[in-house]
DNA sequence: TACCCACCCATTGTATACGTTCCGTGTATG
DNA sequence: CATACACGGAACGTATACAATGGGTGGGTA
């Protein structure tokens, strides 16, 4: 009983959110947009589970279509199927995330130098809408979607490299960081300061791929370097340990 | 009829073929490898059209089981699913085969460097039989196992250097590698030359870190220089361009 | 009182059945 | 004789039904 009183909440929340906007007919991929968002912007938490009875009736649609979209999302790492006990938001370890943002920077800071000789005018003003929008997200507290508004910068940064495989790969990166984000980030300040972001489009829009690179470098070093993670984190819960001072 | 014509003897080939033994009952998974295995080793080739209830007949199993297959094989990149025509072999463009080779030179030369640092002796053991192996098999003629086992090969090389999600990566990049050595390579000489693997496993073995990623480095731009990239060769075999001389 | 075993229910895994759409072919007409 | 329309069939998309398994709970016993 614990553990199923975890997620019932925020499947109500997709009924009554306007973004899902009742497209129960056509669109089988916008569950699976609607799905991906919802953990990227940590409004279903790692360790959730995500029952497809419950899945199904949400949407509208058979467990059919549920399991098609639960499996893609586990392809992506972005939740975790146990065998005969479901699917449910992938909990990241301290390894995975280790191995993602080590990820991140050999491949995102090589794709700057692309990226900064191939870079238009038009995408340039389209980076800057973007980090405007993502600011404007932080201004106004708006957490969870200067979340997602991150991911989208970064993968949109990968995309101006012209190689769909690399610019793909970056996509799921950043969206099994936001879940890294969720589960070993401070709540005190986000992963990417908004001034970074903006000194990042500078130096692209000047053709400085190298100084890109490099400021991506320590952009994502400092995003790491900002996270908790503490070894003992781990594993069980450790009931006996947090409760020996109330049964002390 | 022109299309259609091309593949059917293609699915006759995975019913006579001992290498799929009657695995009827358990292994889901094992009809994924058997699958993707036969793409690798150019045994369905490029286009190959993959009818559902024809696979969910020869392995035993439902048009359920076939579809959830295809899917994660259409993840890898592997098998394109078109809407309402089903699924067939992909055929890399030439774009796509590009950014694979971009893709494999950025992350499996970066990885040298870390797998000269971490790989045991038990794992050199492991990589030269894997190399004799692989000549072996290019020996005596066994041309389909030896892309199998190229492919392998740089796959376990990259899980050398312990991140995941990397090696993971490289893993599906080989996989279509294959793809693009079976569409654009000449069948005169293979991707890797033989010895090439070997003085691989010796700078490993030594520590050269960075004499391995450059010599990875030019491994993977010979073999891309290998490949016959005819941008004529793409679109629509031009039916008036071929018969134009019996017309003529 | 604490631990273990057995039963039941909830949930997933698999198969089958139905609806839908597209391709191919055949015929009719300009 | 060529083209266009229409019909039939085959294969995919989706939903539903059945089967199997694992966990949770309750009772029994040491």
């Amino acid at each position: 009983m614990s553990r199923s009183s975890a997620v019932p909440e925020s499947s109500r929340e997709q009924e009554q959110n306007p973004s899902s906007r009742s497209r129960k007919k056509k669109g089988l991929d916008a569950v699976y947009r609607s799905v991906a968002d919802a953990i990227i912007e940590h409004r279903l938490k790692p360790g959730a589970r995500l029952r497809e009875d419950a899945l199904a009736e949400v949407f509208g649609i058979s467990r059919t279509g549920v399991r098609k979209v639960l499996q893609r999302l586990a392809m992506e790492q972005l939740v975790t199927l146990t065998p005969r006990r479901g699917a449910s938001v992938t909990r990241p370890s301290v390894d995975e995330a280790k191995d993602v943002f080590e990820a991140r920077q050999m491949v995102e800071c090589a794709l700057m130098e692309t990226a900064a000789r191939r870079v238009t005018a038009a995408e340039i003003r389209e980076l800057r809408e973007m980090d405007r929008q993502e600011r404007e997200a932080l201004r106004s507290g708006e957490q969870r979607m200067a979340i997602k508004l991150s991911a989208a910068f970064h993968s949109r940064l990968a995309s101006l490299s012209g190689n769909t495989t690399l610019a793909d790969f970056v996509g799921q990166l950043c969206s099994r960081s936001s879940l890294i984000l969720a589960v070993y980030g401070n709540s005190g300040h986000l992963g990417c300061e908004s001034h970074d972001h903006g000194k990042l489009i500078d130096l692209i829009a000047e053709g400085e791929g190298r100084k890109a690179s490099d400021f991506m470098e320590r952009h994502l070093k400092s995003i790491e370097a900002s996270l908790s993670i503490d070894e003992d984190s781990e594993e069980t819960p450790d009931l006996k340990d947090i409760f020996r001072t109330a049964a002390d």
